[in-house]
DNA sequence: TTGAAAGCGCTAACAG
DNA sequence: CTGTTAGCGCTTTCAA
């Protein structure tokens, strides 16, 4: 509760003197400093930061602006470890963060820029949010510098992380064809979803390469939802009983298909080979374990993080950051039966 | 950008009445109240609340302390979910929340006590910390309001909020003994936990109840992890072949041991009937599925938000929430086979 | 019903 | 090297 006035009187000095002496400014004699810095601690002073960010209109805060801080992100983890990269890097480089929730009603009240203005946030990393979110408007037109996760916009202002999802989608797709697989399904996200629109790209770009014919009915939306997936690939299944792979624009929907196809009596892979995207946790402890793509969503974070405080220092560059996928094979995805094996369609 | 002065300027009042019109006081002429919001809109003011809080000495900002925001929590999820519940209520009740880690060295120099009065946070709420963590000797100490989570310490500022773990241990427990079992291993977690310690509590209640004898030498320490977990579970199975069925502190090292039975070549749950603690996401995926003892962490962190408002804004009443924890039986727990099965151990 | 003035704790010219 | 002064944007006595 010392403030740098109570400093100051014990002293024997100004208040300028105790802020340029704490603060580390050269032109203070270090005898004065010394005192200065032993009353300091004598009277357990510690800075208001308030106070300082209110002069120096700086609060080294990051605001975080996350849609989907629900308790059904725990089936995949991407807010939480998205924020274990940001928290990370924000630590490193003395950087506190602000969680602003939009699921509370309170909040949604509030324009972007209320949000942001009101604490005062240096910048913001977004997450999670749409491409139709009213926020996202917003967010462009402002001069706060933002970090946004995978939505590719770029400006003076703003920049973002994302993973290279076109290329691993195809990676997921090349290896279903390799395991000569050429009726392949697609499950993927929704329309608002960046990643879902770069996710096709990839899928249509394999088949194309492998001069498979696209099918648009091939291709159903999950909404990124176990459930949804399930319904949407037992639809897909029945009215395509030739596919024998299906790739998944997410783990968790890769989970409900693999639900719908057995409840369905088909086997996997024997009879469907399922791929996915994310490399959530529980990939790794299906059964069958589920070959996927994997991205990292902690270095997301942490990049993001990067790349915003980069901004806010005033360094120089792109802003923007795609990061790699890698594929993941495990039990999933299988050889396509061979009754009649030829590597050109019929 | 726009401050009250710009208002006061555009309006032709002063300072003080542009405050008082905004923050709704009834002392203002609604004439001019409209005429001030007006001028507030057109200029698109937000308040600054650096410099509101500043004089009100209020920030409406809660701080947490997490030492657990690692990428491993993935696989609980803990720490996630306890967050939701926090970033729920917090944002029900007009609070923020400010992230501070406890990992990053840089605020790892700074004390409890400095972390909350530089940001100057009205509250904190403490997660994941040990036992013998500096820091809740200083939480203790310090007269900011704080709620711990899974920690039972109570005082004027200080509440807390938990799962009855020494009930939720016994509910596991009882379970194996009615199943049969009565040679019952632990998997306990570590000495720095209180948690583990009321979960021994419970595992001892249980076998005394049944008139079992309590044997030191079947309970080990998993930390927790699952690997460490892994290695504890082999070697008390190998020094002790007589046992039937482990109860686990937590899910995770439920996973480790069942690992570790499989490898020696016991059945799951054939030969050895496992038990978690958590409920954690992959309980309901690993095969054989998990039984386990349920606990809301939602819950946790929204019960804890609220507390800690409560104590914020005055309202009286004990600083501490015991919520309550439910069986689920899975596939990983069955009846022990009976080969000369009898009421008594002889 | 309104305004003038003080002050929250800090930093930053500008003198000396 | 140090102090004086002003001011960040807001709330709050106290008078009018």
């Amino acid at each position: 509760m010392a403030t740098i006035k109570d400093i100051a009187k014990h002293a024997g000095v100004s208040v300028t003197t105790v802020s340029r002496a704490l603060n580390g400014y050269s032109d203070v004699n270090e005898k004065t400093r010394e005192k200065i810095k032993a009353v300091a601690r004598e009277l357990q002073y510690s800075p208001n930061l308030l106070a300082r960010s209110l002069v120096m209109k700086k609060t080294k805060t990051i605001g975080l602006l996350v849609s989907g801080m629900r308790i059904e992100g725990s089936k995949d983890n991407f807010t939480y470890e998205v924020l274990c990269g940001i928290n990370d890097c924000a630590g490193e480089k003395g950087y506190d963060l602000i969680l602003f929730s939009t699921n509370s009603e309170q909040q949604q009240q509030k324009t972007y820029n209320q949000l942001c203005q009101e604490r005062k946030v240096d910048g913001v990393i977004l997450q999670g949010i749409k491409t139709d979110d009213p926020y996202l408007k917003e967010v462009v037109e402002s001069d706060i510098p933002c970090v946004l996760v995978d939505i590719p916009i770029e400006s003076d202002s703003v920049g973002y992380v994302t993973t290279n999802n076109k290329q691993g989608a195809k990676m997921a797709v090349d290896h279903l064809i390799e395991l000569g697989h050429r009726q392949i399904g697609m499950i993927n996200g929704h329309e608002q979803a960046f990643v879902s629109k770069q996710r096709l790209q990839g899928y249509q770009e394999a088949l194309d390469q492998a001069k498979i014919d696209y099918q648009e009915q091939y291709v159903v939306n999950g909404s990124f939802l176990e459930s949804e997936a399930e319904v949407q690939a037992e639809k897909l299944l029945h009215a395509h009983p030739e596919i024998t792979a299906v790739f998944c624009a997410s783990d968790l929907m890769a989970l409900g298909a693999m639900k719908a196809a057995r409840r369905m009596g088909k086997r996997i892979p024997d009879d469907l080979s399922v791929a996915g995207f994310d490399n959530i946790m529980l990939a790794s402890y299906s059964s069958p374990t589920l070959t996927t793509i994997a991205q990292d969503r902690y270095q997301i974070g942490f990049e993001s993080a990067i790349l915003l405080i980069d901004m806010l220092e005033g360094k120089e560059g792109t802003h923007k950051k795609v990061l790699k996928t890698s594929l993941v094979k495990r039990e999933s995805t299988k050889l396509k039966p061979t009754r009649s094996f030829s590597t050109k369609t019929t």
